[in-house]
RNA sequence: GGCGAAGUAGCUCAGUUGGCGAGAGCACGCGGUUCAUACCCGCGGUGUCGGCGGUUCAAAUCCGUCCUUCGCUACCA
């Protein structure tokens, strides 16, 4: 009988940096799920990878003076160390500057546009560099770029674009059809009403602005751009091919079972790339799971605000161990909304679940089997009553955890573990094995009762392989007793009679001081901190003296002509009701009024903006704004986080008076 | 502004289609116990289930409304 086929992938990293414990909770997520899948007898292909090409890493290589391959490689290698340190068991780890992906790339993009799926096109707006990213000027923040707040400049492209219109239907059906299609539910109905229902527009898959990509190769000053390149490694990871050929990895796999991704990327899984899927008629992936975020809580935040909002794992594994972040980020981790994790939390489930209710269980175990039979664990075959409640809890257990992981519910997964490591510790109180001990009439009875202590741990432990193999494994390994299945896991007494456990039992968790915790990360991150601090000192002062934009075309006289400005004192001033960033003004320019409306709400109050003489673009074609008509243009001048200062005359001028 | 989510014990959160006196874990208090990592077991309290109004024999659960927080999205001369 051949098993089942799972394949399970997470987002490929971005190479422009270290992964942050975001990008960390997803792949051990991912790899609880895969080990999971394993363990109940499925053939399971895990990919993970990353995402290597773009401007940024361009821009980034060129700063370090190495090449865009040299960079990406070195950081590749850094995300692969990290999924390592945290005993990600992925299967394939591709990466977009793979040969074969890159050639199959070439390929898709040829194949749909010589199907008309893709057409060329002029992608015309303001650029965002950082972000590489085109943005319609009304999708501008104050002029500037609507997610990292810098400069944009203004710029027309030649580009390719992918038809999505004609396809929204057919996505609009399957969504509707496949109600488990996007998980969790509310993200759907983001997509619906954001997106699908008021229809969507084509999107550019090629640019010419940057090289650092895969060329398209039948317009070489094209390079393919980040979705249809990145997405696709779904399918190129397991030997899709464009021309139909195919490998057996890939009719055995493909469509994927679930990809698991952030909340944030939830669009482009759910409308992108289902329509790239469509357009190369294959069938579109099982499921998608945009998991929330791990927020930083309340004192950790304060603690660590000079550091950002940023949490790596590998500080984390330092301090704590490997399973002990794995049983955190998903413990901590809720389905739906946004979890926290604090270092309060993190030692509170460390000492409570971790060292105290197993770790003291394995140690208090061991050692009684020890003390009283030497270390060798039997069955005595002298059952009473309450033996039985912990061997239904035992039996139970597995149909309890399968169950969660079925849809998904990692957290409560491993909590049904826990329950049952409770038991056993309740069963210890109930059996009170240290007066067995007193009496050689009941060495029967304690043996048993040992014997069913170390058979419950043994059904927990392997239970727990999925979610903490290295404890699992020291577990099993301190009881010499082997890892079950989750089929073998179904029976109660499989633990051999008369085998002997170790005689010096190591500490699988040791409690931890909060105190002690947070002196320590003090010290660790003294260095790094201070580093910061400075740098962002020097980055102050320079932005207090000086600012370089981009310079603008030159422009003669007569263009300047063209414009009107004059002063204008503001005599009225409202906010705009509808908007968030709007103050609505009436503007005294001579003997008349103009109404113009402004994007400075964060900076300006209604009331202090009255009686302000301020410098006004006059001749500005008037425009409609939140169905507001505003008939000119008030100056600011911009620092680098984007606050804004009024132009104001320096002496006294009366409104109206021209500036030139 | 549009769409959506959330507001439940000190903390992190569960609460299916409305129903016996509102829950779990942690923290806290008391008691028990000693094999064990000052651990484990038992008991306990606190909650106007965001505010107000309504439907109902009965609402944390349904409807209306308001407040707060958050997500996506739009406007941003």
């Amino acid at each position: 009988m051949s098993k089942k086929p799972y394949y399970i992938t997470t987002a490929i990293v971005y190479t422009s940096g270290k992964p942050h414990i975001g990008n960390t909770y997803e792949i051990v997520l991912a790899d609880s799920i895969a080990r999971f899948k394993r363990l109940e007898g499925y053939d399971v292909y895990f990919q993970t990878g990353t995402d290597e090409h773009g401007q940024k890493i361009e821009l980034k290589a060129e700063e370090a003076g190495i090449t865009p391959r040299e960079f990406v490689d070195k950081t590749a290698g850094q995300i692969k160390d990290i999924w390592d340190l945290m005993n990600s068991s992925y299967d394939k780890f591709v990466r977009t500057t793979d040969t074969d992906h890159e050639k199959q790339i070439q390929k898709i993009f040829k194949k749909l546009y010589e199907q008309g799926d893709i057409y060329k096109g002029y992608y015309e707006g303001m650029y965002c560099n950082p972000c590489e990213s085109f943005f319609t000027s009304s999708q501008l923040v104050n002029g500037k770029c609507p997610d990292c707040g810098r400069e944009v400049q203004p710029a027309k492209e030649e580009a390719y674009f992918l038809k999505l219109s004609k396809y929204a239907d057919r996505l609009i059906e399957h969504i509707k059809t496949y109600p488990e299609f996007i998980q969790p539910e509310s993200r759907k109905n983001e997509m619906m009403n954001n997106f699908l229902i008021p229809g969507l527009q084509d999107l550019c898959v090629s640019r010419t602005s940057f090289t650092w990509g895969i060329p398209v190769d039948f317009d070489p000053k094209h390079v393919v751009y980040v979705w249809l390149d990145a997405l696709s490694n779904y399918i190129t990871g397991i030997g899709y091919d464009a021309d139909g050929n195919n490998s057996e990895q890939f009719k055995k796999f493909w469509p994927a079972d679930l990809h698991l991704i952030g909340k944030d990327i939830i669009r482009f899984h759910t409308i992108y790339w289902p329509i790239i899927l469509m357009a190369l008629d294959i069938p579109l992936p099982k499921q998608v799971f945009g998991h929330p975020w791990l927020m930083q809580g309340s004192a950790a935040e304060k603690m660590s605000k000079s550091r950002g909002n940023v949490l790596y794992a590998d500080d984390l594994v330092k301090l704590f161990g490997v399973d002990a972040v794995r049983y955190f980020v998903l413990h901590e981790m809720p389905f739906d909304n946004d979890g926290i994790i604090s270092w309060e939390l993190l030692v509170e489930r460390m000492n409570s679940d971790l060292a105290n209710t197993l770790g003291n269980l394995v140690n208090r175990t061991i050692s009684m089997s020890n003390k009283y039979f030497d270390g060798i664990v039997s069955d005595g075959k002298t059952t009473e009553a309450v033996d039985e409640e912990l061997k239904t809890l035992a039996l139970e257990t597995p149909r309890k955890v399968k169950a969660k992981m079925d849809k998904l519910r990692v957290a409560d997964a491993i909590s049904e573990i826990f329950t049952l490591f409770k038991r056993c510790n309740k069963y210890i109180d109930e059996t009170t094995p240290w007066i067995l001990a007193k009496d050689e009439d009941k060495k029967s009875r304690l043996e048993t009762v040992l014997y069913n202590l170390v058979e419950g741990i043994c059904i927990g432990a392997s239970l727990l392989e999925s979610f903490m193999p290295e404890t699992a494994a020291k577990i099993l390994d301190q009881l010499k007793a082997k890892s079950r299945t989750l089929e073998e896991v179904k029976t109660f007494g499989l633990y051999p009679s008369g085998t002997r456990v170790t005689q010096n039992p190591e500490i699988l968790f040791a409690r931890l001081d909060l105190k002690e915790v947070l002196e320590k990360v003090e010290v660790e991150q003294l260095e790094p901190e201070k580093e910061k601090a400075e740098q962002d000192t020097v980055t102050k002062e320079e932005t207090l003296e000086v600012i370089d934009i981009e310079a603008k075309p030159e422009i003669t006289y007569d263009d300047f002509t063209k414009l009107q400005f004059q002063i204008g004192e503001i005599i009225a001033c409202e906010e705009v009701k509808k908007s968030k960033k709007l103050l609505c003004s009436q503007v005294k320019i001579g003997s008349q009024v103009k109404q113009i409306v402004s994007g400075i709400k964060a900076y300006y109050t209604p009331e202090e903006m009255v009686g302000k003489k301020v410098m006004v673009v006059v001749n500005l074609k008037p425009a409609t704004l939140a169905g507001i008509l505003s008939e000119g243009m008030l100056l600011c001048a911009e620092d680098s986080n984007g606050n804004l200062a009024l132009m104001v005359p320096e002496k006294p001028m009366p409104a109206g008076a021209e500036i030139q």
